[in-house]
DNA sequence: ATTAATGTTCAGAA
DNA sequence: TTTCTGAACATTAA
C-alpha cells in the first residue's frame, strides 16, 4: 500500500537514524521466503555501501533514496508491503535488510534500520538515483522543480485520452499516485474517474492539482492509511490513522460524505478497483 | 477452494 | 502510436 503520504511517513521515521551517520554493516536477514531482489547483488552492494556516510534521507514519488557520501544512493521501492522500520518488526520471518548505522559521537553503539517486505516484492537498488527519476513524470508533491504546477497537470493531462483515473496511476505522467489516493483525489476534486484526461480544462485540472495537494497533505498529517490487513506501519510499527478520513476508498454503497445523497459505487479500471460518488462527481 | 488486495513492469493484442 | 489485457512477483485474509 505504500504510496507517497506512506513513503513520506517512512522518510521521516528514519531520518534521525540515518542521517549524518555511517554505515558499519550491511546485513542480510535470514528469511524462509524467497529472497529479496538487490540490485547488485548483495555482496556487490554491500562493499560499495560499507563505511560511507548518510548524507540524506528522502523520498522521490513512492521511494525512499538514502543518499552516500559516495555518489551512490540506496533506491528502496516498498511496492505493496514493504516498511522501513526502526523498531521492532510486526514478525521476524519477513525481515530482509539491516543497515547498522555507527551511533553518534564516539560510541560503539549501532542503531538499526530495517526493510521488512511481507510480500516480497519489494526491490532495493544502490545506483545513481537519477538514472530511476527520469523514467517518472512530475512530483504530485513536493518543494523542488521535480512538482508539477498547475499549467504541468493541464499539460500532462492533454497528453493522454485514457480516463483520469488511469492517468493518475501511470508514473511518468504524475509521480507518487497510487490506487487508494487517486479515487480520494479525484473525489476532492469533484471529477469523474472515467472522464478522458485529455478532455479536462484547465479549471478542472487546477482542481486536481489543488485536491491532489490537500489530500496528500492531510494523509501525510496521519502518517498514511493502515488498510483492513493492517500491512502498513510506521517506522515505529504503529498504524495510520489516515484510513478513518476516507471518503470513498473501500466505502462501497455508503452515503457520500460531500453531498450527502449519492452512494459510494465501485467500478473496475485497469483491473483496479476505483471509488466514486456519481451524484458529486458526475458521468463524465 | 477461490478471490482480491495498497505496486511495478513486461509481453502481446486490439 | 496508443490503449488495453493479462501475467508475473508472493502472501494473507475473507
Amino acid at each position: 500500500m505504500p504510496e507517497l503520504p506512506e513513503v513520506e511517513t517512512m522518510v521521516r521515521g528514519i531520518r534521525d537514524a540515518m542521517t549524518g551517520r555511517t554505515l558499519r554493516e550491511l546485513r542480510q536477514c535470514p528469511c524462509s521466503c524467497r529472497p529479496l531482489t538487490l540490485s547488485p547483488l548483495f555482496a556487490e552492494m554491500a562493499r560499495r555501501a560499507k563505511g560511507q556516510t548518510v548524507t540524506a534521507v528522502r523520498r522521490v514519488a513512492k521511494r525512499v533514496v538514502i543518499d552516500l557520501s559516495s555518489s551512490d544512493s540506496f533506491v528502496i521501492e516498498p511496492r505493496m508491503t514493504g516498511l522501513m522500520l526502526i523498531a521492532d518488526p510486526p514478525d521476524r520471518e519477513h525481515l530482509r535488510l539491516e543497515w547498522r548505522m555507527a551511533g553518534g559521537g564516539r560510541t560503539r553503539q549501532t542503531k538499526s534500520v530495517w526493510f521488512w517486505d511481507r510480500r516480497g516484492l519489494g526491490v532495493v537498488r544502490l545506483c545513481d538515483p537519477e538514472e530511476l527519476a527520469r523514467r517518472l513524470g512530475g512530483e504530485a508533491l513536493g518543494k523542488d522543480a521535480l512538482l508539477l504546477t498547475d499549467s504541468d497537470w493541464y499539460e500532462v493531462c492533454q497528453r493522454t485520452a485514457r480516463p483520469i483515473k488511469v492517468a493518475l496511476l501511470d508514473q511518468k505522467l504524475v509521480a507518487g499516485i497510487g490506487n487508494l489516493y487517486a479515487s480520494e483525489i479525484l473525489h476532492e476534486a469533484r471529477l469523474s474517474p472515467v472522464r478522458p484526461a485529455s478532455k479536462m480544462t484547465r479549471e478542472q485540472a487546477c482542481r486536481l492539482q489543488a485536491a491532489t495537494r490537500r489530500i496528500l497533505l492531510d494523509a501525510i498529517q496521519h502518517e498514511g492509511s493502515t488498510l483492513g490487513d493492517g500491512t502498513y506501519r510506521n517506522a515505529l510499527n504503529q498504524s495510520g490513522g489516515y484510513q478513518n478520513a476516507h471518503r470513498v476508498y473501500d466505502r462501497e454503497n455508503e452515503t457520500c460524505p460531500t453531498c450527502q445523497r449519492g452512494r459510494v459505487v465501485r467500478i473496475v479500471q485497469a483491473q483496479r478497483s476505483t471509488f466514486f460518488c456519481r451524484r458529486c462527481q458526475g458521468r463524465g
